[in-house]
RNA sequence: GCCGGAGUGGCGGAAUUGGUAGACGCAAGGGACUUAAAAUCCCUCGGGGGCAACCCCGCACGGGUUCGAAUCCCGUCUCCGGCACCA
């Protein structure tokens, strides 16, 4: 009855918006923080359509990944067919729901013809030297049998199956974003759509940092250490000197079976451990020799993987130092003055002690000219480092992107040529969940031939991180899903995104992919734009109370029957509220809320009970307060229909508080819609309205007027929230066409005014008193005015006035002593 | 540890730029309708005092600025999020 759909009209004239949310992994059914989500954006779309715009609102699927893979190796279904299955219920739940995307342009990443499109860029980076090959020490999952970006460890564990990680050695393809780091930081204070933590956050994931780079010649050898400090100040006291364990002269200098022992340790946050290589390492800035380590908590993948160590001034050194009984010179002291404590390093700026001719001078200017020193003396040089490592993308996994690359004996690695994409996924392979890649067991996708020389040649079995797929998705909603993937005229329309919409929990890793692939997209001559997402809104989880049995553990709502579990009578504990989730099975199911309620219950509540970037918290009740809402409107109008007929097409002309609500309301709903989308106050707004709708009592042809014109309002500003019931009303209403092709309802701001405002009066600051009074008063009149009240006579008599300030038409404040 | 953010009734939350604290909803209590229940409707609803008109206290806590502070400043506490051997 309701077709959520909007076919697009492939028009591409008048202001275009395109709104945008994270498309969803298909695993199943959808949760509560996808009705949140979509319900948001959905209410955007739709009131800025009313708004007169060329709205862009497409839903995709994220469909390649570990969970499908995991279901085959599990059931033995294939991932293919077990995510076409859920996407198929999960187009349904969002057509349910009300959403009105635009289906012509749905995309699954585990389409060839959308992965085509992930090797046609990884080629085009390759070919731009921004796709690269090397060995490196990198996160594995042996749980997973993969690897993990440093973004997917948590806390030294897999970000899926919690794993602990360990580090293993892998050829694997990176691609290069640190060659647009400086432009992503510089570009970030640009973000003002963006909630201004997530800009922060990506800040300081990218982490630049200024320091020197400082040559320490290795005594008795033509070699010579490079270490990066960001505290040249303290070089006079660096006591020793540490490598990181795959650092080449650790190989060169150390014992190897006692360094193998070191790389065990390397990457974990245990103790500190360290190995003398019997070498010692001059300082460039006083001559010094102090001995060379080698260090498991020094790393390979930052600065120069060595570092000078100032026991006195850096507490991981310091807690080396005292490990391995080594001296700690202390060569800051406090500004001002004091002692540095003992039992730990001083790691603040201050003045400098024992430093040669730069004694007394403060930490900001020492670390100039220090690292002047040492660049005149050709020993180093001042540089910008920065935390973000390359983006490796290979993973040894089935269900992904495979990567377009032919190993040959002769030629080496040599890309697949365009004609030859898609590199489509072999379908028989087999799942075990053990071992590497399960592409590697497919002999037909395996062998191939080398395309520049034709001879005997192997594929890449390594597929691609995920977050390849959803970093350039957006660029291809711009065009149908029949037209060409990447095209010009139809991205230059579309981009970049006005407004974007997901969880948080993709501050960093998708949105800064993202960013980065915008601008490769453009070096790539398709776009002009390098920020993909003007606007972005990170909504808050779903949250709902935990219930636990203590012989049946967590329990679902519904097996909590009030204090008790309804399996074994004993009494439940009540936990806290944390976010929706199947281990601790506080969890709704939208589907049955649906059924319950109705899709647009399910969207008001989402959005009526906290602000879109809180997090909410899940009421049954609340709920039914958002129900009974609808209930009342939808009687409201039934009830009243007879007497409201005949109205029709006739505008109220008096002036009357309903009236006055009506554009008040108007004007609030507006205004808390585009300044920030603050929908829960807009629907508080609305209910206020039909409070005062319900209470009216209409007495002649004008007031049916102006009831018939509120509600009329009130259906249209409704309709973007709850579009199913405000269709079918505004069809019971009598009105012709349907209601998603209303414009926005304007306000007259003269009739929202009030003819008599409360005026307010304070002595000293305190209300004492409040009287109506005309509108429009001067502030000497107002001053009078309050004066006069018997209140306030008594309040200040016997007192002395001195002040008295009028404010804004609407308050006086009597300074009496 | 470092960097952010937030603390308002029993609860979710309101309160443009400093100017009526608690909009709206939920829960709770009382009442109407009903044989009864549900549904619906009406009233009360931060705390304390007073028969009352009214008064006092209240936005985590302690100070400050101001005629006036939930809002600005300083300090303290608590909670949440991010990063975490990044040299």
């Amino acid at each position: 009855m309701f077709s959520s759909e909007r076919p697009d009209s492939g028009k591409q004239t008048g202001p275009k918006f395109y709104c945008l949310e994270m498309f969803p992994y298909p695993s199943g059914r959808i949760h509560m923080g996808h009705v949140r989500n979509y319900a948001i954006g959905d209410v955007i779309a739709r009131y800025k359509r009313m708004r007169g715009y060329n709205v862009l609102h497409p839903m995709g699927w994220d469909s390649f990944g570990l969970p499908a893979e995991n279901a085959a190796i599990k059931e033995g279904v294939h991932p293919a067919k077990w995510t076409h299955e859920n996407i198929a219920y999960m187009k349904k739940q969002l057509i349910r729901l009300g959403l009105s995307y635009d289906w012509s342009r749905e995309l699954a990443t585990c389409l060839p013809e959308y992965y085509k499109w992930n090797q046609w860029f990884f080629i085009k980076m390759y070919e731009k030297g921004l796709a690269y090959r090397k060995a490196s020490f990198l996160n594995w999952c042996p749980s997973c049998s993969t690897v993990l970006a440093n973004e997917q460890v948590i806390d030294g564990k897999c970000w899926r199956c919690d794993s602990t990680v360990i580090q293993k050695e892998l050829e694997q393809w990176f691609l290069k974003i640190t060659d647009y780091q400086q432009e992503l930081l510089e570009a970030s204070d640009g973000l003002a759509g963006w909630p201004q933590k997530v800009v922060l956050m990506q800040k300081n994931w990218i982490g630049r940092s200024e320091g020197l780079e400082a040559e320490f010649r290795v005594d008795g050898s033509g070699e010579h250490i490079t270490v990066f400090t960001t505290r040249a100040d303290t070089l006079f006291g660096a006591r020793f000197i540490c490598l990181a364990p795959a650092h080449p002269l650790a190989e060169k200098f150390a014992d190897p079976a006692a360094l193998e022992k070191i790389r065990e340790h390397y990457g974990k946050l245990d103790e500190k451990h360290g190995l003398f290589t019997g070498r010692y390492a001059v300082n460039p800035a006083n001559d010094e020799k102090i001995p060379i380590y080698v260090a498991n908590f020094v790393l390979m993948e930052y600065g120069t993987g060595a570092i000078m160590s100032v026991p006195a001034h850096d507490q991981r050194d310091f807690e080396f130092a005292q490990k391995y009984g080594m001296p700690v010179k202390v060569v800051i002291r406090p500004e001002s003055g004091g002692e540095a404590p003992y039992a730990m390093a001083f790691e603040e700026d201050g003045v400098l002690v024992d430093s040669g001719p730069f004694t007394g001078m403060k930490s900001a200017e020492a670390r100039t000219k220090i690292s002047e020193l040492i660049e005149n003396r050709g020993l180093g040089r001042r540089v910008v480092n920065y935390r973000l490592r390359d983006w490796g993308i290979s993973r040894q996994r089935y269900w992904g992107t495979p990567i377009p690359i032919i190993y040959c004996e002769r030629c080496g690695a040599v890309p697949v040529p365009e004609k030859d994409l898609p590199v489509v996924l072999p379908e028989d392979v087999k799942f075990t969940g053990k071992g590497g890649s399960p592409l590697a067991e497919s002999e037909s996708f395996l062998n191939t031939e080398c395309p520049s020389c034709n001879g005997k040649a192997r594929r890449e079995t390594d597929t691609m991180d995920t977050f390849m797929d959803s970093s350039w998705y957006y660029v291809r909603y711009c065009s149908r899903k029949d037209g060409p993937a990447l095209d010009k005229e139809n991205i230059g329309y579309y981009m970049p995104v006005d407004q974007y919409v997901g969880g948080v929990e993709h501050a960093v890793l998708h949105l800064l992919y993202s960013r980065f692939f915008m601008r490769v997209i453009r070096d790539l001559g398709i776009s002009d734009v390098s920020e993909p997402f003007q606007r972005l809104l990170t909504q808050g989880m779903v949250c709902m109370e935990t219930v636990r049995c203590p012989e049946h553990g967590w329990l679902y709502p519904s097996e909590a029957e009030g204090e008790v579990c309804a399996k074994c009578g004993r009494s439940v504990e009540r936990g806290r509220t944390e976010k929706m989730s199947k281990s601790k099975r506080n969890i709704v199911d939208p589907d049955h809320l649906i059924n319950t309620y109705g899709a647009d219950t399910a969207r008001l509540f989402s959005l009526f009970a906290a602000p879109p970037e809180n997090d909410l918290q899940w009421s049954e009740k609340g709920v039914e307060g958002a129900h009974r809402f609808i209930q009342r409107i939808w009687a409201f109008v039934h009830d009243n229909m007879e007497k409201l007929a005949p109205v029709k097409g006739l505008l109220p002309e008096g002036r009357s508080p309903l009236l006055r609500k009506t554009h008040q309301t108007i004007m609030r709903v507006t205004r808390d819609i585009e300044r920030q989308y603050h929908f829960n106050t807009a629907i508080a707004a609305m209910m206020e309205l039909v409070n005062m709708l319900t209470a009216f009592e209409p007495s002649d042809q004008e007031d049916l007027r102006q009831m018939r014109f509120a509600l009329e309002r009130l259906l249209l500003m409704i309709s973007p929230f709850c579009p199913h019931a405000a269709e079918e009303l505004w069809e019971t209403m009598g009105m012709p066409s349907s209601i998603q092709r209303e414009p926005w309802p304007g306000y007259d701001e003269e009739a929202a005014k009030e003819d008599e405002i409360e005026l307010v009066i304070q002595v000293n600051g305190k209300v004492r008193t409040k009287v109506m009074v005309p509108q429009g008063l001067s502030d000497e009149e107002l001053k009078e005015r309050a004066m006069a009240l018997s209140r306030i006579q008594e309040a200040v008599s016997g007192k002395q006035i001195k002040n008295v300030f009028a404010v804004k038409g609407k308050l006086v404040n009597i300074v009496v002593k």
